[in-house]
DNA sequence: CTGAAAGCGCTTACAG
DNA sequence: CTGAAAGCGCTTACAG
C-alpha cells in the first residue's frame, strides 16, 4: 500500500533512485541501496502494476489461451496450465486465463488493451484457428504444440516423432515382430489435434521401416468399446508381443486391467510401452515403461522462450524437445515357443 | 492501438467526452455518442489497460487462488476454473491464474500491487491456510466452498447437506431399508476438502433420523481397491438395495462395471444414486438419477456476488445453493421377496 | 552516484 | 451537454 514516494521519504532519496535501486537498471550506490531495500521491506512496498504497466514498457502479464476440448484430457490440460503459470512466476510475470469462447475476442482485447506481453498458446490444432491472429498480432508469442504451417511461429513440443521412432525401436530391437498402438480416442484425431497425429504417423512410418507387422486402433472413453478394440489387437494374427498406450491415464488403466483379466501377463506375453504420458506410469499395475510428456519442461522451455521474445524478435522456430525413456520392466522378448500364447476369452 | 486522443479528434471532441461517451458515467448527446462510439469502432479503440487501472479504481482482473491436490479431480477442477473465467468476463473482468506454490505470496502480492480488484477462492479445506490472510487484506473475494470458519468471509457452494439428505430421502421414500455411500478416496477427508465432508456428516445423520441401515466406505483411484470396498459393501447384512456415489467419474465408471460384473442389475437390483458429479451422468450405462454439482452455477454466483462487493462492502454470508435432483430411473423400490438377490461371486 | 521532471493514457472532479 | 486540467504512481531519459 505504500507508494514509492513514501519509500523514497523513508530511505532519504529520491523517488528515480527508489526505482533504480530496486530495479537494478542503474548502478546505485552499495549504502543507498541497502537503505532504499530496507525501507521498501520495512514498508512492505509493492509497485503499483498499473503505474509500472503505463510508465514502463511491461505489463508483467501475460495471456493464456488453452481452449479445453471435450476430448482434451482434463488432467494433462490442467497440468500445463499450471507449469505455465508456474514457469511464468520464475521471471515476475503473471498470468492471465483466457477463456474458450472468446478465443480470438480474448487475443484481441489483451493486445490491443496493452493489458499483457505475451501470449501462450495450448492445445494446439494441426489447423488452429487461433494462428491467423497471432501471426498479425505481432506481439511475442509461443505455442506449445506443432500446427500445419508453423510459418512466422514459435513453436516448443515434445519431439513425438522421435518419441513414436523411440518405441517402435524398443520393441523391435527386443525381437518383437507384430506391434500394436492403442491411440486416443477417435474424436481426438478428428479434431486435428497436433501431436497424436504426428505421433501416430510417425510410428507408421517406423513400423513400416523396420518391417513389422502393425495394428492401430483408437481407444475410447467407454470401457465397452476400449475393450472390444483391445480384443481385436488380440485377436490379429499374428497376435501383436508388444503394445504402445499413446492415450488418456484411465484408457490405460483400464486396458491393463482388461489384459490382466485377458490373461496375459506384462512382459512375458504382452510386452508393454505408455507413451507420452503425463502421469506417473509407476502407479501403474504393472508399472510401464514410459516415453514421458513433462509438461513443466515443455512449458517451462515454452516460457523462456517468450522471455526471449520480449528482448527482441526471436526468429521463427520449431523447438522439439528430446524425449527420455524410462524403463519399468514392461518390456521383454517376445514370448518363445512356436506355439501362440493362450489368450482367455 | 489507437489513443483516447485519436478518437477524440476523430469524433471532433474532448478525451474526456470521450471517457463519458463510452463509459455511460455521465449523460453524453446522443449524436456525440454515435460519432464517439462509431470512431472508437473504426479505429479498434481499446483502452490502455494499465492507464485505466492508474486513473480508475478498478483494474477489471480478478485473482483465482485454485491449489489443485493431488485428490483433487482435475475435469472437476478444470471446470471450476473455467467457469470462473467465462463468469467473470460478463462483467468485462479478466483471471489472473494465481498458482499453488506461491498460495498465500501471490495473493498478498497482486493485491499490494493493486493488481487485482478481488479474489476467488476454489477448492476451500475445512481450515484453510488462505483465510486468515484473505480476511486480514480486506479486498473484496468470495469463496467457492464453505470453510470451518467463516466469520468475516463471503462464501458460496452447493448446499451439500441437502444434497445428502435428497438422497437419502429419494432412496428411504422408495422404502429402501439399508443403503449405501461410496465417498470420495481416503485421502481426500483426511486433507479436510469441504464438501465432501460435509455430504458424508450429513448423509449419516440423515440415515440416523430415516432410521435405516447404513454403510459408508472410501473409493479408490486403485480399480483393486475400490472393487474390494465394493464387495464389502455388498457382504453387509442386510445388503443394502440403495447406493449413493459421491465420488469422481473414473471410479463411478468403475463402480458401475464392477457393479455390473457382480450380476446387479440396476436399479431392479440395486437403485443408484450419482450424488454432486460434475460430468454428464446420462452417458454412464446405465444412465443414473443425479444431484448435480454444476461449476458454472457455483462460479457465477460467486462472481455476482464478488462484482457486489466490488460496489461496496457486503455482510459476510454463506450461500448456499439448493440442490436439484435429476430422474434418469436407476431409482426403483427395493427387490421384492424374502430372499436377498443372488450377487455373483 | 543521484535528482528533478517529463510523460505514460486514462478517469474524474471542477467549471461553465 | 461538454471541456480543460489535475492526478493516478510509476519509469526513464536528461542533467549534473
Amino acid at each position: 500500500m505504500a507508494s514509492i514516494h513514501e519509500v523514497a521519504k523513508a530511505a532519504g532519496v529520491s523517488i528515480s533512485t527508489v526505482s533504480y535501486a530496486l530495479s537494478g537498471k542503474r548502478p546505485v550506490g552499495e549504502s543507498t541501496r541497502a537503505r532504499v531495500a530496507e525501507a521498501a521491506r520495512r514498508l512492505g512496498y509493492q509497485p503499483n502494476a498499473g503505474a509500472r504497466m503505463l510508465a514502463g514498457r511491461r505489463t508483467q502479464l501475460l495471456a493464456l489461451t488453452a481452449p479445453l476440448h471435450a476430448e482434451t484430457s482434463a488432467p494433462a490440460h490442467m497440468a500445463f496450465v499450471l507449469a505455465v503459470a508456474t514457469a511464468a512466476r520464475r521471471y515476475d510475470y503473471d498470468v492471465v486465463l483466457l477463456t474458450e469462447d472468446e478465443a480470438s475476442g480474448g487475443l484481441s482485447r489483451v493486445t490491443s488493451s496493452k493489458l499483457v506481453d505475451g501470449i501462450v498458446v495450448l492445445d494446439v490444432a494441426v489447423n488452429d484457428q487461433r494462428l491467423d491472429l497471432i501471426r498479425e498480432l505481432g506481439i511475442p508469442s509461443v505455442l506449445v504444440g506443432v500446427p500445419a504451417d508453423t510459418a512466422g511461429l514459435v513453436c516448443v513440443d515434445l519431439d513425438f516423432e522421435t518419441a513414436a521412432r523411440l518405441a517402435v525401436d524398443q520393441l523391435a530391437n527386443q525381437g518383437h515382430r507384430s506391434i500394436a498402438l492403442l491411440g486416443d480416442p477417435h474424436g481426438i484425431y478428428q479434431r486435428g489435434s497436433n501431436f497424436q497425429q504426428r505421433f501416430r504417423d510417425a510410428f507408421s512410418t517406423r513400423v513400416a521401416e523396420r518391417h513389422l507387422d502393425y495394428t492401430f486402433v483408437e481407444s475410447s472413453q467407454n470401457p465397452v468399446e476400449l475393450r472390444t478394440s483391445i480384443d481385436s489387437l488380440l485377436s490379429v494374427v499374428p497376435r501383436p508381443t508388444g503394445l504402445v498406450m499413446q492415450c488418456a491415464e484411465p484408457s490405460q488403466r483400464a486396458a491393463l486391467e482388461h489384459l490382466a483379466g485377458r490373461g496375459l501377463r506384462i512382459p512375458a506375453d504382452l510386452s508393454v510401452i505408455s507413451a507420452t504420458s503425463t502421469f506417473d506410469t509407476s502407479q501403474l499395475s504393472p508399472p510401464l515403461d514410459v516415453i514421458p510428456l513433462i509438461p513443466e519442461e515443455s512449458s517451462g522451455r515454452a516460457i523462456e522462450l517468450l522471455m526471449a521474445a520480449l528482448e527482441g524478435p526471436l526468429d521463427p522456430m520449431v523447438e522439439l524437445i528430446p524425449p527420455r525413456y524410462v524403463v519399468r520392466d514392461s518390456v521383454a522378448g517376445p514370448p518363445t515357443g512356436t506355439d501362440p500364447v493362450t489368450v482367455n476369452h
